[in-house]
RNA sequence: GGCAGGUUACCCAAGCGGCCAAAGGGAGCUGACUGUAAAUCAGUUGCGCGAGCUACGGGGGUUCGAAUCCCUCACCUGCCA
């Protein structure tokens, strides 16, 4: 139902502010609105910031409104003003390979068949030949420096210790070109994004009405957080990406597994297609049931499904079904074992390596020494097992399977010591390190 | 172009000649308690088993000894033009 889209995106905590809310609603409800929301490749992937974009622009097209996922080609060469400082600038060449896999990203969660058919834009195409001075005339004469001063960003950024580049500041003025633009084209009349984006959005609404008389639409999502203040989306890895060559769908599949209970429903409606009656029903088992944490699979299972497939999603969650069972792990069947330790970082090793060095290799620790801390902390072991000794060793018959022996530091930091006679030639001959110095005796874990 | 201030570990920030691998806070990590959650308390956080090594923007000096003093370069910020 078209006509209700605006309600359902509220109730789902998805829309922080809009432009004259009526005239939107009247539009929404009127007949198919062409919308758009920019991605500037500041980075090879997308992340979970960009992840709530997407899942509204998923939501309005299928409400029956037709989405442009505008990449910025050129805008990420110029860099929006961040509060923490001047951006750095990325080659050109670096900006293109990120255009171009970005624009494959976001075409995952649109659908390009049908009469609302998504299109990819890149705003590179109609800033590349402009001129400097026509760019002045057309575009810059319609801005007033004051209103430009006033935003947010820039204000903040005026009064801090860094100060501003003339190249950031101007950022607000091509994100107006854009949706101008982007107008005149396909008649876009509603940007979103993010609320830190607020300023930027209305920029093209001010040089719509100015440059074309017409009235055009800006919404924003609020900031996701997190109920204990921390913020949102920060891993080990710097943020939850969306590829899954930054981020492990393992991993990623995890990050929304270990939601808090405080965080899980709003993140439900936020993050899951799923109706208000199963978030209610889930929200009920949060409450009655926590330790069985149905809120936290259920979601973990949507995102995952959402960005790396269904088949990735079923193969992480048997993993870590497997992984962070109760059962033994003795008693796991070689095919299941193999499955679920694909994912972890992995060391390999001969019967007789150090723990040490094996928990360095497989990347669980950033040195030996951190290594040898945390098996002092008691917070080490191997297939499950305490490792109560800095020189304990990793022997044949740690061996799952005959191949493997599972590494863990703390409650959920998972690696695997694969033996190098069992694996395959190549990840075995390739590090002369772990087999040239095997620590001679010790404890057996 | 001129003048002034700044650059310390993941971040903020103290230190201003030896007691500095560097206070304090944040953040991270581990343990106890738990439910792969939160809160709380405790420990811990450059590399090295160790001797020791490397580090306070880069380089060069002074000194028995430098994060600390001098020179120089780079970068950042502010003010003036």
């Amino acid at each position: 139902m078209a006509s209700k889209v605006l309600d359902e995106l509220k109730w789902r905590g998805l829309i922080a502010q809009t432009t004259d809310e009526t005239a939107l609603r009247a539009a929404l409800e009127g007949g198919s609105v062409t919308y758009y929301c920019g991605f500037d490749p500041t980075a090879p992937s997308l992340h979970h910031g960009n992840l709530v974009q997407l899942i509204l622009l998923r939501h309005l097209q299928r409400a029956g409104h037709r989405p442009i996922a505008l990449v910025g080609g050129a805008t990420g060469l110029i860099g929006d003003p961040r509060q923490s400082g001047e951006r750095v600038l990325n080659t050109k060449e670096t900006v293109a390979a990120w255009t171009e896999r970005i624009a494959a990203q976001v075409a995952r969660f649109l659908d390009f068949d049908g009469p609302n058919a998504a299109r990819v834009a890149n705003n590179l195409d109609w800033t590349a030949g402009l001129s400097a001075i026509d760019f002045l005339r057309d575009i810059g004469k319609h801005y007033r420096l004051g209103t430009m001063l006033a935003k947010d960003t820039v204000a903040r950024r005026l009064n801090s210790d860094e100060g501003i580049s003339f190249t950031e500041f101007s950022y607000q003025i091509l994100q107006g070109l854009d949706f101008r633009e982007l107008y005149l084209r396909y008649g876009v009349t509603l940007q979103t994004g993010g609320n830190d984006q607020w300023g930027n959005l209305l920029s093209g609404v001010e040089l719509i009405r100015k440059a074309e008389g017409v009235g055009v639409h800006a919404m924003t999502t609020p900031l996701i957080t997190k109920a204990d203040g921390t913020k949102f989306g920060k891993t080990e890895g710097g943020a939850v990406w969306l590829d899954a060559e930054l981020m492990s769908p393992y991993a990623f599949y995890q990050f929304w597994v270990n939601a808090a209970d405080a965080d899980v429903v709003p993140w439900l409606k936020v993050f899951s297609f799923r109706s208000r009656e199963e978030i209610e029903a889930l929200a009920d088992a949060v409450r009655e049931r926590p330790g069985a944490r149905a809120a936290q699979r259920a979601l973990a299972e949507d995102v995952t499904t959402l960005v790396h497939g269904a088949d990735a999603t079923a193969a992480v969650i048997a993993a870590s079904r497997a992984l962070f069972g109760s059962g033994d792990l003795g008693s796991l069947d070689a095919a299941t074992l193999a499955a679920a330790v694909a994912e972890l970082p992995r060391a390999a090793v001969a019967p007789g390596a150090s723990v040490v060095d094996a928990f360095v290799q497989a990347g669980l620790v950033p040195s030996r020494g951190a290594a040898r801390r945390a098996i002092a902390e008691g917070g080490a072991y191997v297939n499950n097992v305490k490792v109560t000794s800095e020189e304990a060793t990793v022997e044949a018959a740690d061996l799952l399977a005959g191949r493997f022996a599972l590494l863990r530091r703390g409650k959920r930091t998972l690696g695997v010591a694969e033996s190098a006679a069992g694996a395959s030639a190549g990840a075995s001959a390739s590090d002369p390190g772990v087999t040239a110095d095997l620590a001679t005796g010790g404890a057996v874990v």
